[in-house]
DNA sequence: TACAACAGTATTGTTGACAATATGAGTGCG
DNA sequence: CGCACTCATATTGTCAACAATACTGTTGTA
């Protein structure tokens, strides 16, 4: 959402902490490079202490990792880490699922079915090809999440965990990934969504993070 | 775990990170209240340069926020807060322990059941008031946390979610709850996993967490 | 009395310089 | 040839001072 928006923030350490939070998880910093702070302060022409502050809210977030005395430097997950954070996500996302099915009003499933229907149209129009690449697949999950109503829940799926899986697909390039099929669970989980249904609507959320899971996985056997 | 040794780290900001982490969860830095730069620095020892890293740090684990021009002041955990952070480590601590039954040995095992004899132990002797208090109770989800195998995951429920719910814990004085329940429960989760039955080591993890957060909440109706 | 403008103070944000540590090239010795 | 040592360089860690913003209490006016 706001990771498009780099604009300029209240405080220096804010703004360059988010064009720094855009540049990793669009890989423009590549995994496991060195964060130099010499150069990037340079580079956005401020002092090494807000840069420093900013450094640590990645790391706060999960996207450098900081050794004392040697710097930061860009995380960059393997397979087992990415398998990990998918147990997470899947865990987690069918809680809020789960929440948001017991709370969820008719309006709030229109908009989600409006927001599938716009995805439809995408997909028409670009083959399919960027559904999941146009973070198309992101923004419904970002919507079922804030629907939840635990506002923790959210930070943690969409200010952490997300970005991770952004960078996790910038760095293997992992692109679509069977889109006619992610969009058909979508509208059965509206479905549970508009029945009340907390148990099926998690269950279908669950599954479907876990097939995305293994398909991803799949694909990246031979690789890493 | 190191939450007790401030000990000197390699930097001054870690080592004043750790000090500050556990004077807020030990509730000497008092909920809510505002965290004075030139105060702390003094009293640390320390400039206002790596104190202020510490202090993002501390914004990372979420247990200070930062306003813009402001500063940051110590987070106060009310009910609602208190609810999400309990649904998420239901759903967490579901996920790890799942995951622990589908690995756990049998040396596993063995050590949960000396880990659950100690605390018999003290409860005989301290007439069970202290067996939450002491954390013992979470010396027994830490380890099963551990044995997930799930690395992030471990981090995330033992950095971050453990130290919250600690801070919750001192800040309503929320003191013994059912140990003898709790203690019951606790074998039945290792009966679970000593016959790596996943799902249901899964359930009675979460119906324990459920358990204690209702406990928790009915306590809490009256006051806040 | 209530409220708005103001000034003074305290705190946060930022900077550049200095100290400590790590990194890497080059050299000498076995 | 390989290895350890040394020294130069670069980077990180820390500090104290300055700038900008927020806060507080006072004064003055309606």
């Amino acid at each position: 959402m706001d990771v498009e928006t780099p604009a300029k923030a209240a405080t220096l350490s804010d703004s360059v902490f988010a064009q720094l939070r855009t540049a990793i998880v669009k890989g423009e910093l590549a995994p496991g490079s060195k964060v130099n702070e010499p150069q990037l302060s340079k580079q956005y022409g401020i002092s090494r202490g807000p840069l420093r502050e900013a450094i640590r809210r990645l790391e706060g977030c999960k996207l450098v990792e900081i050794k004392p005395n040697s710097g930061a430097k860009v995380i960059s997950l393997n397979k087992v880490q990415a398998i990990e954070i998918y147990e997470i996500r899947e865990s987690l996302e069918g809680l809020a699922c789960r929440l948001a099915a017991s709370k969820a009003s008719a309006e709030d499933c229109a908009r989600l079915r409006q927001l599938l229907a716009n995805h439809e149209a995408q997909i028409q129009s670009e083959n399919g090809r960027l559904y999941y690449q146009k973070e198309g697949d992101l923004d419904f999950h970002y919507l079922i999440v804030s629907l939840s109503g635990n506002d923790r829940l959210f930070k943690l799926l969409c200010d952490e965990l997300y970005h991770l899986l952004r960078l996790y697909r910038v760095q293997t390039s992992s692109g679509p990934s069977r889109p006619e099929q992610a969009f058909k669970e979508h509208h059965q989980i509206v479905d549970a969504l508009e029945n009340n249904d907390c148990e099926l609507a998690e269950l279908l959320m669950k599954r479907h993070i876990s097939g995305a899971r293994k398909t991803l996985m799949s694909q990246l056997e031979q690789i890493d």
